[in-house]
RNA sequence: CCGGGUGUGGCGCAGCUGGUAGCGUGCUUGACUGGGGGUCAAGAGGCCGCAGGUUCAAGUCCUGUCACUCGGACCA
């Protein structure tokens, strides 16, 4: 009788958040722990999201002039030397290769955890002309970082990600390359992943190693945590100068190129998981569902369910990604089996449905239940998954808003910062010392100066200095 | 890397003062069921994370190690 709207193998948010990440990770067939800390096998269902993600990212690089390339795994650790900045920035965290087979190698070599390096040894080579540029790169691979702890998605030792990486031959062409990636990512969250997201640029500090300016796209998590969901760098011509890349421009004189790289990773899955999912699991944006309608008939031995069942799978595959679960679980057993796997809409078919020539149709976003005339499939479907896609966005965003934070002194700042998860704007001076003194008096890092400025006051909130600069700040994951 | 927690059938756990390996769930088969994780019956399944040590005897005690996990420092 009591009817129980959990799925009891999942820990509830507010009882335990990260538990409750982790089971809907593990319930929901997303991945399972491999034998290597820190590296996660991404199962089916896991690895279909990432396909959708990579398909729908794809064609919007292609969209935007920009071809797919594969470089080597393996850096010679003389080629990660190059650049000062950027061998300081990640060398703490590469894996090295030292043998090959039994034999010592006589330079050892770094799996990739990121490829500017091999980009630029290679451009070296093909770049001589002004004719040669621009050159509009991409990759999709995987890096690793030798994290010390770890968690799936948002943060693993081997993870998948794509990386851009071009060459221009002016400094405002690389800046606006780089102001149109974050935008494609920001609109990639907006319409794929039903994401919102706040676009703006890294402080220095927090800034890409060996990067002259570094963009970001911050999104906030359910618990009040942010999340750094992609990235797009400007390295200026200092990479270009390390590695001797060097061309002819039209006046006969030998520059360097200006460069860019922008990234994106499996964490966006971890983020789908994170804004969107409730206590009953997962909820997925339809765009990257592997099944965006599951259709169950109810009471399958009965005369006729069966055939009318698959006859409308059949449209229903004509319509979306569908499937048809005809197994001998129970009705109820599947509800609770596809709420957890966050599919975006169940069909319900059973033998009072077929006498009125309808279905039940739920969305998994808000639980609404709709009777759907057989007749009006094809037009009703793809307007509830819309509508699902919606709904989606709006409760993040809205959930958003309530979660910002306006802090206009030390005081209140630390009070937010202590009580109340989420973003807090303020304003910063610019200065270092006054960024380092909110991560120590509150625990909070800068998250972007966003593009999008608002003066809510007209002095640092840290040193009282006059300043128009208004910050993100927040605990970030 | 620092600090806390946990490793026992697939999953979740119990196992006291060392003395025959247990429960729930899931799995298999069958029957009845079927609109929110169904009922009954009969089965299968265990190097007790791994390596040492103490002991007549170790899931239990000791040492080491590995993994997972939470919090911190660092990072996508």
């Amino acid at each position: 009788m009591a009817k129980e709207k959990l799925v009891k193998e999942i820990t509830s948010m507010d009882e335990d958040f990260a538990k409750w990440y982790t089971d809907v990770c593990l319930k929901a067939e997303l991945v399972d722990y491999a034998s290597v800390k820190g590296c996660m096998i991404i199962r089916p269902y896991g690895y279909a999201i990432w396909e959708n993600i990579q398909k729908e990212m794809d064609a919007r690089f292609k969209a935007t002039g920009h071809e797919n390339v594969y470089m080597p795994m393996f850096i010679p650790e003389s080629l990660l030397q190059k650049e000062k900045d950027h061998v300081e920035g990640f060398a703490p965290e590469v894996a090295w290769v030292t043998h090959g087979g039994e034999e010592e190698l006589e330079e050892r070599m770094c799996v990739r955890p990121t490829s500017e390096t091999l980009f630029c040894d290679h451009f070296k080579n093909i770049v001589h002309s002004y004719r040669d540029l621009p050159k509009l790169y991409n990759q999709w691979c995987s890096v690793v970082r030798w994290e010390k702890t770890t968690r799936p998605f948002l943060r693993s030792r081997e993870f998948l990600w794509q990386e851009g990486h071009t060459l221009h031959a002016t400094s405002e062409e690389a800046k606006a390359e780089t102001i149109q990636m974050l935008n494609v990512y920001a609109e990639f969250c907006e319409n794929v992943l039903a994401m919102p997201v706040v676009k703006g640029q890294k402080t220095e500090k927090e800034r890409f190693a060996g990067a002259e300016a570094t963009y970001t796209i911050e999104a906030l998590m359910h618990d009040g945590k942010a999340l750094q969901s992609g990235t797009s760098h400007y390295f200026g011509d200092g990479f270009a100068k390390a590695f001797d890349i060097a061309f002819t421009d039209k006046n006969n004189n030998l520059v360097n190129p200006f460069q860019t790289s922008w990234g994106t990773t499996t964490r966006l899955i971890g983020a789908v998981i994170m804004t969107h999912g409730d206590d009953s699991g997962l909820v997925l944006p339809p765009v990257v569902a592997p099944i965006q309608a599951v259709l169950i008939p109810i009471a399958s031995h009965k005369e006729g369910v069966m055939n009318k069942a698959n006859e409308v799978y059949a449209r229903l595959k004509n319509i979306c990604r569908a499937k048809l679960d005809d197994s001998d679980q129970s009705p109820g057993w599947k509800f609770a089996e596809y709420e957890m796997k966050g599919v975006p809409l169940r069909i319900e078919l059973g033998p009072k449905d077929i006498e009125n020539n309808s279905c039940v149709v739920v969305r998994r976003d808000n639980g609404e239940k709709a009777f759907v005339s057989l007749d009006e499939l094809e037009t009703k479907i793809p307007e509830l998954l819309k509508a699902v896609h919606n709904g989606l966005y709006q409760k993040a965003l809205e959930r958003r808003e309530v979660m910002t934070y306006d802090a206009h002194n030390m005081e209140e700042l630390k009070d937010i910062a202590d009580n109340k998860p989420g973003f807090i704007r303020a304003m910063w001076c610019g200065d270092r010392e006054c960024e380092d003194k909110l991560k120590e008096v509150a625990g909070i890092t800068s998250r972007c100066i966003p593009f999008e400025q608002e003066a809510i006051d007209d002095t640092c909130v840290c040193c009282g200095k006059k300043t128009d600069k208004m910050l993100y700040w927040g605990k970030a994951y």
